[in-house]
RNA sequence: GUGGCUAUAGUUUAGUGGUAAAACUCCAGUUUGUGGCACUGGUGUCGAGGGUUCAAUUCCCUCUAGCCACCCCA
């Protein structure tokens, strides 16, 4: 038995001294937001931001769940985000609200509901949030994920589609991506497209026993997806397929000319990619993707919406957007070695020495606080060593050391992490000298 | 939703049927009030639950999560 009580007396040790785990894990493909992910997603937050500002478009938030005939009339019930990718839930009552599985829906409800074509005509918005697809997560998939995007609604003028292209590669640019490539279509109107998915399902007709299971699906409920069909067998059938460019309306061919040209000017690479068509279903004339070199992912993606307003119930709204996947911008970031500075937020870091000091340094950090300087300190630290340790690995640039003898002498020693050197000012004057120096 | 692989300190990884190791990080200290370097020490119930066994971190099962493929997309 010897050995059975060095072994009891361990246990409590440890669970003394804490790092018991608690049985919880985040819910699956949702994951927390941690300090060091802020490097990245401050910078797209602000990327979005200052790109708006410049493109016009206002903030607009929408709640996280909505009703969920929203989406399945919005989005669409042919669409897989909407047949198997929504989380729902119960009301009290017997509503069931979805989970925003995208914004899109929301954003045009918000508009419409607040009176929004009366303040602002055409209306662009950016948003910024979380949206949720019950989906199984892989690398760059997951179930809450973070979305920015542009919406322009009410004009079916075509600079529109440009605009929300060329801002949302600004982002890009922002946040130092390189070579971003957008993939171009266009799926046509009403009218065209009806022409075009007859034709599609003609070709189709005699074919179906070639095709995976989905296309067959696929071919009755929503054709158009069959270009979108990335299984091998399929593949042959897809590239004869006819083409929507062949079957625009004169009115399709013009706005996409005119989306083009649009872009042209602005020297916007492009690719016109036929087989893009996209998987939601209020689509309509331009279509389109992001994608960034050495990811294999689309790192954003979107097109005109025409007749979701219309679909909804609402007035006849024609309106183009864009939406980007921040963890995918981030991932793409990552593999493309983009630098993030780490520069502290912080100019100074506060020393202190015994309570006297302490007392006085937190009147201090409110001074620092009406100058508008931000300081940081270490309350729990006692000693100077392992204060002044922490300093160091902030990279502020000075710290401020304010121990019994200055406390009494009412001065404080500003010392110069870099040079090592270091003064004792008087303390009425160090929010002023630190002003002075930064 | 289907199939495969995986799960050991905060991180990246060793390792074993007899309750564990390295590097980096973190915390503390290396005597008097001064950081980066160096040195010393500390922090883990080996993802969770159950089973087999004298004994399980190790073998088996279930669950959970991560990764990959399908599917789909941001």
């Amino acid at each position: 038995m010897p050995i059975k009580i060095p072994q009891a007396k361990k246990k409590t040790e440890k669970k003394a001294s804490g790092g018991r785990k608690i049985p919880f894990q985040s819910p699956k493909g949702m994951h927390d937001r941690l300090p060091a992910d802020f490097l990245y997603f401050d910078k797209i937050e602000k990327a979005i931001k200052k790109v708006s500002l410049f493109y016009g478009f206002d903030r607009l938030e929408t709640p996280l769940l909505e009703d969920i005939k929203l989406f399945e009339r919005g989005t669409g019930l042919t669409s897989e985000i909407v047949q198997k990718q929504m989380f729902t839930v119960k009301t009290k009552g017997d509503g069931v609200l979805a989970l925003r599985p995208e914004m899109t829906p929301g954003v045009v409800r918000a508009y419409i509901e607040n009176g929004l074509q009366y303040v602002s005509n055409p209306g662009k918005f950016f948003y910024c949030g979380p949206v949720f697809r019950y989906e199984q997560p892989q690398h760059g998939r997951f179930r809450q994920f973070y979305q920015v995007g542009f919406e322009v609604l009410n004009s079916d003028d075509a600079a529109y589609d440009a605009q929300i292209i060329i801002a949302s590669l600004k982002i890009f640019e922002e946040l130092k991506l390189k070579n971003v490539v957008v993939k171009l279509n266009t799926i046509g109107c009403k009218n065209c497209r009806a022409a075009y998915v007859k034709k599609l399902k003609e070709y189709y007709k005699n074919k179906t026993g070639d095709l995976c299971r989905d296309c067959a699906k696929r071919y009755t409920e929503n054709p158009l997806r069959l270009l979108d069909c990335k299984q091998e067998k399929c593949q042959p059938l897809k590239a004869q397929a006819p083409q929507t460019l062949d079957f625009l309306c004169a009115a399709c061919k013009a706005h996409f000319k005119s989306v083009l040209e649009y872009l042209d000017g602005g020297q916007i690479p492009y690719l016109i990619d036929a087989t893009l068509v996209r998987g939601l279903d209020y689509y309509s004339r331009s279509v389109f993707e992001f994608f960034a070199e050495g990811v294999d992912f689309a790192i954003g993606g979107g097109g005109r919406y025409d007749y979701l307003s219309e679909t909804l119930g609402g007035p006849k709204m024609p309106a183009v957007g864009s939406a980007c996947g921040v963890e995918r911008m981030i991932e793409a970031m990552k593999l493309q070695d983009v630098h993030i500075s780490s520069k502290s937020a912080y100019k100074a870091f506060l020393i202190y020495m015994g309570d006297q000091a302490k007392k006085q340094g937190m009147l201090l950090l409110d001074e620092f606080y009406k100058a508008g300087i931000p300081v940081k300190e270490s309350f729990a630290k006692e000693s100077l060593k392992s204060q002044l340790r922490l300093a160091d690995k902030e990279k502020v640039d000075y710290a401020l050391i304010l121990g019994q003898r200055e406390v009494f002498e009412e001065v404080i020693l500003l010392r110069d992490m870099k040079s090592g050197t270091q003064e004792a000012i008087p303390l009425k004057k160090i929010v002023a000298e630190l002003k002075k120096r930064i």
